[in-house]
DNA sequence: TTCTAAAATTGAGTCAATTCTGTTTTTATG
DNA sequence: CATAAAAACAGAATTGACTCAATTTTAGAA
């Protein structure tokens, strides 16, 4: 079965995928029409629907490579965290931030949080719901190693301050997506300024 | 000018609210057509446009009547808050909490939060915002008072703390109508499980 | 009362996502 | 090779939010 109908249908994926990416940043997600999608991947309307079960899910898999790729490069962040609390945060915190605008622009962040929430059951809904709960899973595993290494203390709930510590970012990164005019560097300094709470009370 | 004319104005934004709320509630905000909604409003689609701006403005109209009884609610707890930190944060969350199902499901939560980030700019959008700037000042007004107590520390970033709580708690908000089988029971125990760590940080 | 401009209403028409159904292509089998 | 079943494709038809030009209603002046 991995004969020329598996070819076809990976470079059909593959194809559609580029040519929404392209599609949806040049004219925004609600301005690509599935009708010019399919056009420009070379195959019908019907043939996406076939692939993806609505337009949400074309951009579910784009989010789906962008957050995977942020997850990577926090592992080396875990693996091996400077050696103070903030700074570590900060570190972790940085890097999923500063990934964030790499292939997604911030109307397609809008989109594709709107859709998580608005369909929470659909596949790109539980995909993003997984995403996010690695995301804090990570930082769970952050707090572990910090625990471990002896700068934070023991008797820490690590678990419920890592949900406090990615629900906070989430938050701050969602009204960040909201406003086309904030800046990177602003949204860090302010969820600095939050962690710096946090940081006061859990450090040894 | 408050003739007849602002009198039928104002009655038929009402019919329209009612019927909308009604529909919204039984066949859910997807399921509830425009059509149907003007129909029952005995109205024209073209006059609900006139009234609103989209569906979304409809849903919009009845979150804001939700949050601002909340807000309202919440008024009483800053004035005269339990005398002990864990408690006081608990309480009006906990009134932010157990209001929410009044008037919308959760489906229909799950549509406003969605538009508010897919149209940040949009009438509704920008009411949302104000809506949760709303929330998270009197989160912070509560901390002010306790800090005027002698509950918080005086030397605690109040603003940034009110913030944090906020966020934590409007994304866990976020989660809970996402599961249509979460319970509020739960969404509050962890909740306070969260909070627990900020309180023992800014406690005095 | 009658008339007129402004305001509001109407519903048929437009547009784009999604569905549906008949056709074509691929694979597996004899 | 021939062929039948399965899988995938195509694009016309449907659906529902939203628009707009024509019509109706209202407020106030003469």
């Amino acid at each position: 079965m991995s004969g020329l109908r598996a070819r076809q249908k990976a470079d059909r994926h593959r194809r559609i995928i580029e040519a929404a990416a392209e599609l949806f940043r040049d004219a925004g997600y609600e301005g690509a029409k599935i009708e010019t999608i399919a056009a420009q991947a070379e195959v019908s309307v019907g043939t996406i629907y076939n692939y993806y079960q609505n337009k949400g899910d074309i951009l579910g898999a784009i989010v789906s490579m962008e957050v995977n790729e942020v997850l990577n490069a926090g592992q080396g962040v875990v693996a091996n965290p400077p050696a103070n609390v903030g700074d570590a945060l900060d570190t972790l915190l940085g890097i999923y931030i500063e990934h964030s605008l790499h292939y997604l622009s911030k109307e397609m962040w809008r989109q594709a949080m709107a859709i998580s929430t608005q369909l929470p059951d659909s596949a790109f809904g539980q995909a993003y719901t997984a995403l996010d709960r690695a995301l804090t899973e990570q930082i769970r595993a952050l707090i572990a190693r910090l625990q471990a290494i002896g700068l934070v203390r023991r008797d820490i709930d690590g678990q419920a301050l890592g949900e406090l510590v990615f629900n906070n970012m989430n938050m701050m990164f969602i009204e960040f997506v909201k406003r086309d005019k904030a800046r990177i560097a602003e949204l860090r300094a302010a969820i600095r300024r939050q962690n710096r709470i946090l940081v006061a009370a859990i450090g040894v």
